[in-house]
DNA sequence: AACTATTTATAAGA
DNA sequence: TTCTTATAAATAGTT
């Protein structure tokens, strides 16, 4: 290319590596363009730089919901229940969380106990005997 | 580029325009490549040919749609929503349940009574009184 | 941001 | 298609 050829591999100067960018950004997107416009393809090119920022090309004709729908259609790759997934494991995960604090509270009603042992029963016992002396100091000074 | 210049139209031979599709593709998918590793940056390369052939390039480090979200994030193109609306309203009234529940746990402490009444103080000190007796008599049982 | 020496990409030909 | 090659285009290092 240049003054020399250049490995493939992470430029580590920050500054050559930002410049580096910018001339090859414009360069790929130049090559996008002509490849759709020469070869009638639909072409969808999204770059997002290491400091976040994202740039995008998409064939005029298309939009890129449409090119990603044709794509996943192709590829199998289910980009939406991938998606679904970590949310349904997600809500899995509270619901849990949930019924683990409703048995928590049920137990400091008194109900439920019969997976406590002994001691557990004694731990509770004082943990609510101290907690209605809060409560009640609470309601003294109220 | 190869023996005359050319302009930027689509090839009308069909033969050529196909050569020069393979070859443009290989062209462009080792620049998104060397972009990818040069700069360390995040590239999705999606190309449907004229006869509807799928090709891609994704940067290794990433997927698919951890691109795709950070993409709609930052262009606010909706690519999902309709398909998880639901469910992320879903997550959000559970959240909503967690926490509710853990505030019942806290008072149930003594802790966080600022927001309730003294009638709610005194419901909550019969409540924990009724439930202090339940857990005695339990222990005696037991 | 411009320049330029080289490398790279590639259009056309075989 | 695949290879060759002349030439255009891209670009790394420099100013």
């Amino acid at each position: 290319m240049g003054r020399g050829k250049i490995e493939i591999k992470r430029i580590e100067n920050s500054t050559n590596r930002q410049v580096t960018y910018s001339k090859r950004r414009a360069g790929i997107f130049k090559k996008a363009r002509e490849l759709s416009v020469l070869c009638d393809a639909e072409v969808s090119l999204i770059i997002i730089s290491s400091t976040d920022k994202v740039s995008d090309y998409i064939t005029p004709s298309t939009n890129t919901k449409k090119l990603f729908d044709k794509y996943q259609e192709v590829t199998k790759i289910d980009l939406w229940s991938s998606h679904y997934e970590k949310l349904q494991e997600n809500l899995n995960k509270q619901k849990e969380i949930n019924s683990r604090l409703r048995r928590e509270i049920r137990q400091r009603k008194g109900e439920d106990l019969n997976g406590l042992s002994y001691q557990e029963v004694c731990g509770l016992e004082q943990n609510l005997g101290s907690s209605l002396e809060i409560v009640r100091h609470r309601k003294v000074i109220n």
